[in-house]
DNA sequence: ACTAAAAGAATGAACGTTCATTCTTTAAAT
DNA sequence: ATTTAAAGAATGAACGTTCATTCTTTTAGT
């Protein structure tokens, strides 16, 4: 839904003042109310860039997904060995769940909860296709286990929120030789 | 806090109808009033058993995670050998999500959002003590990689959570075959 | 065993508050 | 002068919670 292309500071501004507060209330406790005050706008000024709370939300999402996955491919070659490439977008993605950690932890948010569209949601997942791929070149060349495309994600991506989600609490510091421990188990889940 | 001891009936009712509705609806859309509904009791009975929407949910969250971890452990005696005693655990985690999948996506969506306590979370992660031991028996007899149990848990626990989420929307099938690939990455992510 | 009184459960209606959203007015830009 | 952006006030609906009251069960007195 388009609405305003002016001014899109304060569209941004409030993206991000929505993404904090229902990082730290939750989608229950995050009023459009609250939202306005926290980007110094009035109640209404939200409805001149969003149809609606759930047209908000769901854009927002949208968008983080988007950042996250245009992240994941930087400087990959799908030209490159199988290894190396999976190597690359997998610290891609774990660079981006440490360095943008709130966007991070709002994914998986999201991701396990019903707040957003089941529409949206598959909008989001759709740009992760060139790993997919890979896997599937990894598998006709015996590199990687002859296995299903969740269950590589399952054991290689989604651990990652796990860790972040830990990293967030301070329960769990993740310096460089954790990081190695955990490509390597990443790694040593989907090889063959 | 306690309450009744009688009519334990209805109070399990309140909370069977209190997990249905936040797995479907999410918490911002599960209010007392559909609850009671849901229940067949009026609103203010839920008060007769629970002190508010708050206690109700903690409740519900660590009663569910305490049936989780009770089922872990089944048949599990700390005298078997490593890899014996973690495939009992893992099996046992894996066919609980599975055969209970409602209790499982709802404690996926409890961990990655703010709307339990996290007094009650914690509460809730005590119960999951003997597989660290389990690990940390493996980490000395050298067959259990010298890395943290946030990490070991991420890579062989918390896959689950995500193939029981496509499970629920039919995205992937989890027949038997899967579930013993899934049981190798797990092992394979962890073994030295 | 029967009845009356007390206690415990449960209720629907109503409370004050807050919600998402819209209306009306003002300020700014062209 | 006209249009656009923004604001604040206002809206009905819905929220969590409590209220006064009514059923239902238990207790006690005969």
């Amino acid at each position: 839904m388009v609405k305003r292309e002016k001014n899109n500071e304060k569209r941004t501004a409030l993206l991000k003042a929505t993404l904090s507060l229902v990082n730290n209330n939750g989608f229950h406790d995050a009023p459009m109310s609250k939202i306005a005050k926290l980007t110094g706008v009035s109640p209404a000024t939200i409805y001149l860039y969003f149809d609606s709370k759930q047209d908000l939300i769901n854009q927002l999402y949208v968008e983080v997904k988007a950042s996250f996955c245009e992240c994941a491919f930087n400087e990959y070659d799908e030209s490159l060995p199988i290894k190396k490439g999976f190597e690359i977008i997998w610290k891609n993605i774990a660079h981006y769940k440490f360095k943008n950690i709130e966007e991070a932890v709002f994914l998986s948010q999201c991701d396990n909860t019903p707040m957003i569209d089941e529409t949206s949601k598959e909008e989001g997942l759709k740009h992760l296709q060139p790993l997919i791929d890979l896997w599937e070149r990894g598998k006709t060349e015996k590199i990687i286990k002859p296995i299903s495309s969740y269950l590589l994600y399952a054991y290689t991506i989604y651990p990652l929120a796990f860790l972040m989600n830990m990293q967030k609490k301070d329960k769990n510091q993740l310096d460089e030789n954790c990081l190695e421990n955990a490509f390597q188990a990443a790694w040593d889940s989907i090889r063959i």
